[in-house]
DNA sequence: ACCCGACTATGACAGCGGTCATAGTAGCCC
DNA sequence: GGGCTACTATGACCGCTGTCATAGTCGGGT
C-alpha cells in the first residue's frame, strides 16, 4: 500500500484510514491511532490542531486520491483497456484482499460517510471529494475506451456505487459471493456502452 | 412508517434503528434511545438484557424485514411489473425521502455493517440475515417476472449493491444524482433479463 | 551562550458510554 | 391481604474519549 516510513504525520493519517476501515469513525480513537502509527502521542495536537475531525477528514482525503490513483495502475494491468476489464479488476482488489487478509476492512469512505454525514459537515464534504476523486478517473478512463462522455460518468457513478454496496454485503456475509456477481453481471453492460459508440 | 402507538419495547427498536441510520451505531446511545422513545430508561435492561448489542441486532432484523416487505408493496404500484420498474421504485423511496425529508439517514443495515462488522460477530450475523431478507423477496420478484433463476438472484444482489452505494454517495453529496443515475443505467439491463428469456 | 522553533511527554479534566444494583410501583391471581 | 410477575426508577461505577495545559527535549542558527 504505502511506502515503509514516511513522516509520522503521514503515518497517523494512513493509520486513521486503516482503523476507520476496520470500526468506524466513532470507535477509532485518537490514543489509538497514535499508538498504531507508532507516533507519539503528544504528535497529535501538533500535527492535527483541527482535532479529531481534521484527522479523519485527512484520512478520508488519503483515500480517495489513493483511489483514484488506483484506477491508472488497473488500466496499467490490462493489456486490452475495456470498461467491463477496468471494473473487474476494481472488484478484484477486494476479492483478494478478502480472500488473503479477511473480512476485517471495509472502505473508510463509506465509513466515514455513515457516521459523520449528518453529524459533522466537513467530513461528509470530505467523503463527496473523496467520491468525486474517485469517480473522476473512472470516467476519464471510461471516455478513452470509447464511451460517449455522456454516459461515461453516469457509468463511473454506477461502477462506484455497485462496488461500494458489494462491499457492504461481502463484509455482512464473510463471503466474497456479492463482489464477483456484481463484476459478472455488470461487466457486459459496461462493455456494451463501448461497441454502441463504434 | 410505523403505526403511532405499539408497545414500549417495538418503539424503542424503532427508534434504535432511525437513530443508527442518522448516526452510526457507535454514536448511538442507549438512554439517547429511550429518550427518542419515549420509553423508560429502565425498560432497556429489562427488555435487552443482552446490552446495547441485542437491541440493535433487533433494530437491524427489524429493517431487513421492513426492507423485504416494501418489496411487495412496490410490486402492488406497479400496474406493469418490470424489473427495471421495481428498482425505480425502489430508488424513488429514497430519493422521495431525501428531497423531503433531508439528507440525515442512512440505510441502518450499512451502518450496522460498517460499525460493527468486526467487532460485535452477531451484528454482522444479523446484517446479513437482514441483506438476505430482502435480497430474497427481490429474486422471487424476478422470477416472477419471467428472469431465469440462477440470474434473477444474481441480479436482485446487483440492484441492492448499486442502491446501497448510491445511497452512500447520495448522502455524502446531498445530492440524489447517485440515485437516480443509478436507476437510468441499470433499467435497461434488468428489463432485457426478461425478454431474453421470453 | 542564547534563543527559537519544531516536536515530544505527561497529566488532568470533564463528559459520556454501557452496565450493574437496588428499590420502587402497578396489576392480577389465589 | 399475600405474593407474584411485569415493569419502572434512580443512582452509582468504571472505563474510555477528545481536548487542554504545561513542561520538557532536541537541533540549528547566530
Amino acid at each position: 500500500m504505502a511506502q515503509s516510513v514516511r513522516g509520522p504525520r503521514e503515518r497517523m493519517v494512513f493509520s486513521a484510514a486503516q482503523l476507520i476501515r476496520r470500526d468506524g469513525v466513532a470507535a477509532t480513537g485518537m490514543r489509538e491511532v497514535a499508538a498504531h502509527a507508532g507516533a507519539p502521542r503528544g504528535s497529535l495536537q501538533h500535527y492535527f490542531p483541527g482535532g479529531k475531525e481534521q484527522l479523519v477528514n485527512e484520512a478520508v482525503d488519503w483515500a480517495g486520491r489513493y483511489a483514484g490513483k488506483r484506477v491508472a495502475r488497473f488500466l496499467a494491468a490490462l493489456d486490452e483497456p475495456t470498461p467491463g476489464g477496468l471494473f473487474a479488476e476494481m472488484v478484484r482488489q477486494w476479492t483478494d484482499e478478502y480472500e488473503t487478509a479477511g473480512f476485517a476492512g471495509g472502505c473508510p469512505v463509506a465509513a466515514a460517510t455513515v457516521d459523520c454525514a449528518e453529524s459533522a459537515a466537513s467530513t461528509r464534504a470530505a467523503a463527496a471529494a473523496a467520491f468525486a476523486g474517485w469517480t473522476g478517473p473512472v470516467a476519464a478512463a471510461l471516455t478513452d475506451m470509447g464511451v460517449p462522455e455522456e454516459r461515461a460518468g453516469s457509468l463511473a457513478t454506477l461502477m462506484i456505487s455497485a462496488l461500494e454496496g458489494a462491499i457492504l454485503m461481502a463484509r455482512a456475509e464473510r463471503d466474497v459471493r456479492a463482489l464477483t456477481t456484481v463484476a459478472r453481471e455488470l461487466g457486459p453492460l459496461l462493455d456494451a456502452a463501448v461497441s454502441e459508440s463504434g
